[in-house]
DNA sequence: GTCTATAATACGATAGAC
DNA sequence: GTCTATCGTATTATAGAC
């Protein structure tokens, strides 16, 4: 029973898998894809070079499996974001574009994968899948927000462009000054609240 | 006078420099800053893989050539745009949300050295020199559209997320559907067009 | 100013011991 | 499942011929 739950030698990992995810995320938090290597990753979760190929069969994929877990980690603290917020649907999707910018301003270079890497090659239905889970919360919180007839489509396209200056303010941000990063957060759900409101007086017909 | 214009030998460039610049930024756009190499490059040009340290220092230096000479086309893409609206100021800056929707579209990774890269290291005064025309240029317009009292400060900022909407609808969009560019960039002007009537909505203290 | 050749390094991936 | 060892390749950058 003594070596059932206690690691049995120096070089062994409860979870190597997970680690290596970990590792990665934060290997590409901090040089972008570009900097990126199995041989890094591998190095910082304290284990040979080789070892990860018995988890992931080439690099793409382990670079797939990290931009999974960063889009369902996102995906989680938008939802989270929402939930603080309380009960007034633009409230609750400003805040996402908040807890975005902060989240990005944390991971710095990790978001960078999921935007700009091709995710249509093998290995990304994971990543796809994510994205989905993404994309799918979105929709509950801004069909919230639009009238109660407005179309599928138009939703969809809404959430495309909140999500999109949402990530376009966070990584232009991150550009210039990292420090205060609460205010720059205040500043990105603001603007997504300008969004909001000019859509509404857009689709009310009316002109400031 | 017969070598005075034309190249004397097979290998011979009349502009190395700007040759090299140039096969950078389309490089750029086929593979991102991750595929992109001096070798590749030189390749491209049709010169050996030392030529280009004839006239970059180094690797970095080559890449913050192509990042500002993207800057710079962006800035005279936007420039044009504005220009070809009229008169009217929302029109005119809703105009370079589309063309920069257009402009990412043609030319898809290569946007992404712009705003992933590390541009505090040498080298790269002339980027920044390169985003400062850009903001420049920005502000002109933005002015036009806010309350003549408007700060300095808060012009900026309405820049600052004006070009972050902009850059990440185009880039979001990149990632999906590839055709249909002009329906796409109308949607980036409309969207963009929205933020501008909200913000104006705040500043006039109304609500929809 | 461009070439050929090369050094030094890092990477992706595999083979085989344990 | 992890190790050591290694192969093949691509990269950055330099040296020296022309």
């Amino acid at each position: 029973m003594s070596s059932s739950t206690a690691p049995r030698r120096g070089y062994h990992h409860g979870d190597l898998r997970a680690g290596l995810i970990r590792e990665g995320i934060a290997l590409l938090a901090e040089t972008g894809v570009a900097g990126f290597s199995v041989a890094k990753v591998a190095a910082r979760a304290g284990v040979s070079s080789a070892a990860p190929y018995r988890h992931f069969p080439d690099r793409e994929a382990l670079l797939a499996a990290c931009a999974a877990a960063i889009i369902a980690e996102v995906t989680d603290v938008l939802a989270a974001a929402a939930e603080q917020a309380g009960d007034d649907p633009v409230d609750r999707l400003a805040a996402t574009a908040g807890a975005y910018a902060r989240y990005v301003l944390d991971h710095r270079a990790g978001i960078d994968l999921v935007y700009f890497h091709d995710l249509s090659g093998p290995y990304h239905e994971v990543v796809q899948e994510e994205s989905r889970r993404l994309t799918s919360a979105l929709m509950d919180l801004v069909a919230a927000v639009l009238p109660e007839d407005t179309s599928w489509a138009d939703t969809v396209e809404f959430v495309y462009v909140h999500l999109s200056m949402t990530h376009g303010y966070a990584t232009l941000l991150r550009q210039s000054t990292p420090k205060d990063a609460e205010a720059y957060a205040a500043r990105a759900a603001a603007a997504a609240r300008d969004h909001i409101t000019g859509h509404l007086m857009r689709l009310h017909g009316s002109t400031p």
